[in-house]
Parts: structure tokens; sequence; C-alpha cells
RNA sequence: GCCCCAGUAGCUCAAAGGACAGAGCAGCGGCCUUCUAAGCCGUCGGUUGCAGGUUCGAGUCCUGCCUGGGGCGCCA
């Protein structure tokens, strides 16, 4: 937001080194000025002191020429307008803005742009994120849901970014756990239907039960195989049984993705990339790219040979059975190919998947560049780690599924045997929002006993996923996100029920005041730290917006909103606002209120959380 | 054997090669006849896994180790 005043600075300076002779670094960062109650930018100086002392040969230290360079340059940009007082300090040019000037320009913007705040123009450009990709006929638990989460806020603020967002799902409809699951309703539970509710825990209980049944009984294995043969024979009343069995993981999918406010512009299914796959692969054969060993061995993609790599880098990965069967790369190379048919023009295709699959997703990325498509550059694997569950969970998520992602040993990382985690079947999604919610009703009960039974109900749900959500996502993507009931539903501290109640009592400030006066108000009075503390915090935003989307890293949102909403606190508790020493200064801390809650809501938009009217 | 990720305060985590490595939780001590205390203030707490190197400057980059996790031709 000091965006203007930044590139006047730039200017004097590089007009300063051309006179001195002085070479350019590659690229200029502005920092926060360091200090209470006040606000700029500083520039350390040492980079362009080194390269003069490398380019000229001088005998002085850098740093010397660094402050001297700085106090120089302070001088000079002391004069332009809009700048309040320039300083060298150690090495530093720090530049001074008035913050009642600037400080009425934020407020100004904000209350202008509003939901917009924080949005950069539309680029034009188009680009995909595929995320969230569940297996059907199987349980969604808490192990799925970062994926999600982080998918659905990626693509939240790639959009605030400028981009146009295509949110793509891959769904695993098909598959051997697809068909053991058929083969036990068939053999166990013709005829029945899934529950009206709890669709997703219906499918999943069979899903165990057909495990547990040919973990017990492995001589039934041969029924299974005999199933897999009607499916690729394509058998229509096994075909349609499929279809219909499938719209039930479908439905149950679709309420938990409403529950958590994530939508998807386009569902790709696993099952149609069968056919286009196996043709692919044949393909690839009389290309040279892939070795078909069939029937001793399976068909295989050479990458180190191809590339004459002697060292192992992209090694040798299967693209098709041996048996003819398909696999997963069989399906991901059309499917990947299928996404630019439909929509040649994008500037990236992202896929949210877990850290595992790097090698893999190198060697589909790789397989694609051989085979010529130009925007095989273009693909880009966004990793992350797993959700970890703590030692006395394990053992239930591989009970719910016994192709768990989950690392089921005892000693896995952090074992922490505390009471809420024994319970019963935790990790399932809905028992998990249960209790979330559960947790969340009991605060709100303790902290606002008077609010309506209805109003209880939402803020506690909107309270308890937030929690969930921001705890998933306030975390490096490639950093293990542990789950732990009391951590996850920390409501304290660096925790979304703080950025949430920043907001609420902003919106108790307005609704006291009767509104928020619309003329833009130059403060008058001496600002408070606090409040120069908060202005500087709300123009920080739209650049940590614009860095967020470029590192695909919603860490970077978490950490500013929390930066924010402990910024309001502060001014909160140390500045009146409707008990302000005069009506200038309440109008305008009014005003300051208003686009603070503006800023919250939006970065709490981009996290996926609502935000709050009341608590 | 090769590759990837992580290692920062008691715990969970931040920190774009830049100013004194910061928050939260936990602990201790303060602040509610004044806008919601889901808050604020103070305090305690560090050889950033180890050893070298590059740089004016390294938690951050490079090399080598240590520890933990993950991946590596018919799993998904």
């Amino acid at each position: 937001m000091l965006d203007a005043l930044q590139r006047q600075v730039l200017d004097q300076i590089r007009a300063y080194l051309a006179e001195h002779d002085i070479p350019e670094p590659r690229e200029w960062r502005f920092a926060p000025v360091p200090g209470e109650g006040v606000w700029g930018f500083g520039l350390p100086l040492f980079p362009v002191a080194a390269a003069e002392v490398r380019a000229k040969g001088l005998r002085v230290p850098v740093p010397q020429r660094a402050q001297e360079l700085a106090a120089d340059l302070a001088r000079q940009i002391q004069t332009l307008d809009g700048v309040q007082r320039a300083e060298a300090v150690r090495g530093y040019l720090n530049v001074y803005v008035d913050p009642h000037r600037f400080g009425q320009q934020v407020v100004d913007t904000i209350l202008q742009q509003g939901p917009e705040f924080g949005r950069a123009p539309r680029r034009g450009q188009r680009l995909m994120v595929e995320f969230s990709q569940p297996n059907t006929h199987k349980a969604f638990h808490v192990g799925h849901l970062r994926n999600v989460i982080l998918g659905e806020s990626v693509c939240r603020i790639l959009d605030a970014a400028g981009y146009d967002v295509v949110r793509a799902n891959y769904l695993g409809d098909i598959g051997w756990h697809v068909i053991k699951w058929l083969w036990n309703y068939l053999t166990y539970h013709a005829g029945e239907e899934p529950p009206a509710e709890d669709k997703t825990v219906w499918i999943s209980q069979l899903y165990i039960e057909a495990n547990r049944r040919l973990k017990e009984n492995p001589e039934l294995e041969p029924q299974v195989r005999a199933l897999f043969r009607r499916w690729e024979e394509q058998d229509p009343e096994l075909v349609a049984l499929w279809e219909k069995t499938r719209q039930w993981s479908i439905e149950g999918f679709e309420e938990i993705y409403r529950l958590l406010d994530v939508h998807f512009d386009r569902v790709y299914y696993e099952s149609e990339m069968e056919e286009p796959g196996k043709a692919l692969v044949e393909e690839l054969i009389a290309k040279g790219i892939a070795r078909d060993l069939r029937p001793e061995g399976p068909v295989i993609v050479p990458l180190d040979e191809l590339l004459g790599l002697d060292k192992p880098t992209y090694r040798t990965y299967v693209v098709l059975r041996s048996d003819g069967t398909s696999l997963y790369a069989t399906k991901d190379l059309p499917l990947a190919i299928q996404k630019f048919r439909e929509y040649p023009d994008l500037v990236r295709s992202i896929y949210v998947i877990d850290v595992r699959q790097s090698l893999y997703m190198k060697q589909i990325f790789k397989t694609l560049e051989l085979m010529g498509y130009e925007w095989a550059d273009r693909l880009y694997h966004l990793a992350y780690e797993l959700v970890l569950l703590p030692a006395n969970l394990v053992r239930e998520v591989v009970e719910v599924d016994l192709e768990a992602e989950a690392p089921a040993q005892e000693d896995s990382p952090k074992p922490q045997a505390k009471a809420a985690s024994s319970r019963e079947g935790a990790v399932l999604l809905d028992q998990l929002f249960r209790e979330a919610r559960q947790r969340a009703r009991a605060i709100v009960d303790e902290k606002n006993p008077a609010l309506p039974e209805e109003a209880k109900e939402r803020v506690a749900w909107q309270v308890a996923l937030g929690a969930l959500k921001y705890s998933m996502l306030a975390r490096e993507n490639t950093r293990f996100f542990t789950f732990d009931w009391d951590q996850a539903l920390d409501f304290n501290g660096n925790a979304s029920p703080t950025i949430q109640y920043a907001h609420v009592r902003c919106a108790s400030l307005l609704r006291k005041a009767g509104g928020v006066p619309e003329e833009s108000v130059r403060p008058a009075h001496d600002l408070h730290p606090a409040e120069v503390a908060l202005i500087s915090r709300l123009a920080e935003f739209p650049g940590v917006v614009l860095r967020a989307a470029e590192e695909f890293k919603p860490l970077h949102i978490t950490n500013a909103a929390f930066a924010l909403a402990r910024a309001f606190n502060d001014f909160y508790d140390r500045c009146p606002v409707l008990a302000a020493d005069d009506p200038a200064t309440r109008d305008f801390r009014l005003r300051l209120v208003a686009a603070t809650k503006q800023a919250l809501a939006n970065a709490l938009h981009l996290l996926g959380i609502e935000a709050p009217e009341v608590m």
C-alpha cells in the first residue's frame, strides 16, 4: 500500500547509484521498519555496498560503506513527499511515513474495496488444482482432511491472486477396494440400502467388513477375483450395481464437502481413464518409451535408461501389469492429457498429493515430457506431509482403512496417550466433527450464555470447523501434522477462534456505534503506537496474499491473520473507541475497526473459515 | 545403495540470505464497577542436531556427518 512511495524511493536510489557508478543489486526488497509506534520500510544497503567495494576494489569495510550510502540517501529521500523522516541506522536506510496521512489512505482503501481488499486484478490466466481424490466405497477420515482443506485454501488464495481456478476432483471409483466392497455387498448384504444420514459410515463399515472376512477366510479370495473378471467383462448387472453404490459414496462425499464449504468445478473418474490409458500404453510402446515385457513381465518405462542417466534418478516404473490390467500410472497419464485437452490454456496444472508420491509424480511428468507434450513443464506436484495419529489412535485407523496412510507402528512419532484420544473411532470424520462441535459448544455456553440457542449452535460449528482447518493450515505443507484433540481444538492463542473473536469484537463495536462513519477521516489526534501497528498490519495484507499464492502456502495467510488479530486486540485494549476523547478520534477509530473487521474476514475467507458476528 | 522431507525455548510451531531468532501452549506474577478476559501486560525460557565452508551478514545457501520419517519396476 506504500507501493507508490516505495517506487519513488527506488527511483531516487537508482539515480544515485547510476550517478556514483555503483552496480545495482538484482533484487530490491523492503522490510518493515523496527520500533513501536512507527510505520515505514527499511532497506539494507549491504548488498549495494558489497557490490561497490567489489567493483571498485575499495578497501573499506562493507558495513561502514553501507552506513555511508544510507546516510547519503537518507538526506535525499527525506525530501520526498509523503516521507516523514528518513535515517541511516547501522547500514539500513529507514524510511518513515506519516501514519496520519497513510493511515487514512489504508482505511479508506479497505472500506472502499470491501471483500475485494487483498484481491489482485484478474490476470486472465487459468490454472487447475486437483485435490481431495477420495476413493469411493471407502471411509473418509481425518487423514484425508488435510488434502481437502489445503486444496480448498490454495484455490481461494490463487483466485484472490487473480488466477481463474478450475477445481478438479479425481474419484478413485474402481480398483480392488471397490470389487472387494461389491463382493461383500452381493454376498452378505444384497439389496440393502444405506441410511439417509451417515452414508459414508455405512459404506466404510461394509468395506471394513469385507477386509475382515477376507483376512479370516482367505479361501474366499477366488470369489473376489471372479468378480473382478466380471467387472473387466463389463457385466451389465454388475456395472449397474457399481454405478448405484458409487453414487452412494459420492453423495456421502458431497455431504462432507458441503460441511467443509468445498466445491469442485470438474470431477474426473478413474474408471473413465482405464481404456484411454491402455491405448496410451500401446502408444508408449510404439514410440519406444515403454518396454513391453509381457507376458513374463509388465510394461515398464525405463526413464533413467531413456535419459542416459547413470545415477538412479527417475528410475523405472510400471505402467501396465503383466496381465494387462491397469495401475494408477496407466490412468494418470491420460488424465493429465485430458485436462489439457479440455483446458489448453492452463498456465499450471497442480496436483495436491501427499509427499510420498513425489517420485511417482516426477515419473509421470517426465514421461509426458518425453511424449512431446509441450505443457509438461506446467505440471506441478503440490506435496504435503501426512497426518500422523497418536499411537492409541493408529489401531483404529487401520481398522477403518486397511490400506491406511498412517504408519501403523506402535512407536509412531510422538505417541500421546491423552484421555481425549482414546475415544472409539475418533478418527472418522463425522465423529471428529461431532466432538469438535461439542467442545466448541461447551465453550460458547460458558463464554456467552445469553446467546440464543440457534446462534450458539451456529457459532459452535463455525468455531469448531475453523479450529480444525486452521490447525491444519497453520504449518508448513511439508511438515507432519500430528493429530491431537487438545491441539486441533485449542481455542486459545495461535488458533482460529482468536481471529474469529477479534472479528466479533469489531462487529460488536460497530453495532454499539450504530454504524461506520461514511466520510473519510484524517486522524488529528496523536496516533497511539497500537493504532500505528494495526494500520501497518492492514497495509501488509495484499502483499501477503500474493506471496501465499506464489508459494502455495496458506501458512502465510494464517500468520498474517493472527498477527492482525493480535494487533487489533492490543489496540482494543489500549485505545477507547466508543469513548474516545473527541468525535474525530472516535470516527477515525470506528473506521479503523471496520477496516480491520473487513481484513480479518477476507483473511479467514482465504482459509475457508467463517467470520462470526457474535461468539 | 540412491533420493526426498524434518531437526529452532519443556511442548506445538513461526522467521523471503538482513536489524536483538519470535509466537502460542505449559509455568510464574499482574489487569474485568470502563467498548465481550476466547483478551491484554509482565516474567521465565535458545550453542537453531554436529563439524566445516561461502558471504559484509547464515536458522536460512554449499559439503560431510548424526537422529527421525518417507520413497525407490507389476501398491495406491
